[in-house]
DNA sequence: ATTGATATTGAAAATCGGTTTCAAATAGGC
DNA sequence: GCCTATTTGAAACCGATTTTCAATATCAAT
């Protein structure tokens, strides 16, 4: 039913480490989740249907889970990271509503053709980059 | 002769605050300081030539000058942050090697105006944005 | 220049997000 | 079931930043 738990457990395994239930439960509440969330609030959700599971071994989990490439951490505004599904097929960007918070996600293909453009004037070759779009959303304009 | 440390008096006094040297001290050598530096760096440069101004100092000075506009906070990857000059009419973003850790500064108009085409498809008006692409700068990739 | 109310200072303590330590519990190959 | 390595949760720790607090400095009104 759950093909990124499997993915997870396969993961573990291949590296010689332990399935286990708490890694299993803190699994699927965070792919549960659309969108992002921090490891407290993770943790938070986790403990309403699996009480005793630790703040430790949700950062844990999720640091696997990153390693496994089912994760991502990102970092907005604040110091306190979030973390969101990693889909590497759908890599998106974030347009982010500086009133009332609000994240959208998308994809821009023309824009990382120019991104790589302006890298090759730098002799610089592009793996990866974070864009993100501040502003207010046509609700929040109104207000 | 500095140009900015008026503009941060100026804004102090605005605000029913006080100029002080310190102050002046902190604010001098981060506008010296071309490009991205830490609190702790800023504090070690400023403690050469001001001995006795301490950390926290340094830090409620950056954030002064983040409120008046003059410096900018930014987060790239780890716990710590780094200020540069704000100048709101040179508005640039970010191209970081993964390996040094170099910073290129860039500005592209072309990305910047599809950046407003995507945001108008999600009926939201970009105030600010940040453009960071994560790479491998010549010289690291001989290596 | 002196005063006096208020803001600022530096050191130390506190906080915050996150990681490490450690003894007890558990997974999973034998 | 046994055995050993991994995992667990609590508590201690960590580095970056903020807050607290008593002493000091600013500056507007004298």
């Amino acid at each position: 039913m759950n093909k990124r738990i499997a993915d997870l457990n396969r993961f573990i395994s291949e590296k010689g480490l332990k399935c286990t239930r708490q890694r299993d439960a803190v699994a699927e509440v965070f792919f549960s989740v659309n969108g992002h969330i921090t490891a407290e609030d993770l943790y938070q959700k986790v403990s309403r249907t699996h009480p005793g599971i630790g703040l430790t071994t949700v950062y844990r989990t999720l640091k696997i889970l990153t390693e496994a490439g089912l994760a991502k951490e990102r970092r907005f505004e604040g110091p306190q990271g979030v973390f969101e599904k990693e889909d590497t097929s759908r890599h998106h960007d974030h347009l982010i509503c500086k009133r009332c918070g609000k994240i959208f996600e998308f994809k821009d293909p023309d824009i990382e053709k120019l991104q790589d453009a302006v890298a090759e004037k730098f002799d610089f070759i592009v793996e990866d980059h974070k864009l993100e779009l501040y502003g207010l959303c046509g609700n929040c304009r109104k207000a």
